[in-house]
DNA sequence: CTGTGTGTTTAGTAGCAACTAAACAAAGTA
DNA sequence: TACTTTGTTTAGTTGCTACTAAACACACAG
């Protein structure tokens, strides 16, 4: 049983990633799919991906092509043959980076944006309305809330836009590498 | 209707963070419970939140104890009353670092240590397998691919050690703010 | 035009996790 | 002791999504 324990190597492997799949909240035949792929010496065609997993011909498909989409395989096509071949990519840096280009499309982006129109909406109407109501005990709770609010929706706004200018300066890097975490490791320590 | 349209920009900000929530895998409920604390000047009661968002007693209860294990929210305990009374943390990269740190105790970092596993797997029985069966042209092969996915998986246990030096060296900070994140972008940029 | 090999789409299923409603626990008050 | 006020736990429901099985689409071969 010697080739068998290398099969058993893998498999644990292909569940080790599994697990932080789903953890990434992702699909946990993403993970297999990417931990045979990346650990093939060459291209592997979809059916080649359901006999090494689990999963069926249906789920590889949709699965296979969303890792495509987040720059995590790479589909290659022979010439004089109609399969499809994938393969993993091995530079996690540049999947990084892949990743958060995509983010910009997502739903997340959105939702952040819908922060950024709180704000606006707050920022409109200054006097408008908290001067409306003459009561003044009423009006000056009011109106003491809504600078709260204000206040707090801005602050929150000003961390997302530190965040997304680092996320940007990121995705314009020429080349990311192990060297440029430990530039930034170097920095922070001291 | 002055007072209702803040109530009704309350309203928007809860359900824009209830998507945020929702897009990095945690409850929406989570997400809300937040947003009505982080408008609120002063520390709520569970029932008072409980009033301010859709949900019940019992999912506020456990959601608001998982935001004050992550550091998002705090509890407070007024003395003669037996009320808990809970605060929104406003400062967001302490709430990074809280979360960084969490991160040891998760299923996630079991899943990484799983990968250095299978390094070491592979590592071990060095020639013992590789050299036992005698017929060459399968032996060969299957050496080679041993050897292949030992450096695959040698190559991502680097990867991940990289990050989790990063991640150490982050919770380590004594102050984390947006100068730090600035920092960090200058020597990027350059 | 039929047949075969490939990948995609769809209808249905199953499992999981958030949530509701209600029972429960605990601690103070009458 | 019973009653009230708080928070927690539990049993059950709902809704979402990954997945399966199978139908479908397409391209090439004979």
């Amino acid at each position: 049983m010697p080739s068998t324990e290398l099969h058993e190597i893998k498999a644990d492997f292909t569940q080790g990633l599994s697990q932080i799949s789903q953890f990434w909240g992702l699909p946990k035949s993403m993970g297999a799919i990417f931990a045979v792929l990346y650990l093939s010496p060459n291209a592997l065609s979809l059916d080649e991906i359901v006999a090494e997993t689990t999963f069926t011909k249906g789920a590889i498909s949709t699965s296979v092509r969303t890792l495509a989409r987040m720059g995590l395989v790479h589909r290659q096509t022979k010439l004089g043959d109609r399969k499809d071949y994938y393969l993993a990519e091995d530079d996690f840096y540049k999947v990084v980076r892949s990743i958060l280009k995509g983010r910009e499309s997502s739903e997340f982006s959105r939702a952040i944006d819908s922060v950024g129109q709180t704000l606006v909406d707050l920022q409109a109407s200054p006097n408008q309305v908290r001067g409306a109501d003459e009561q003044r005990g009423a009006d000056e709770q009011r109106g003491a809330e809504w600078d709260f609010a204000e206040n707090r929706v801005a602050e929150m706004k000003s961390f997302f836009d530190n965040l997304d200018n680092l996320v940007r300066v990121i995705t314009a890097l020429e080349t990311m590498n192990q060297n440029t975490v430990q530039k930034v490791i170097g920095l922070l320590k001291k």
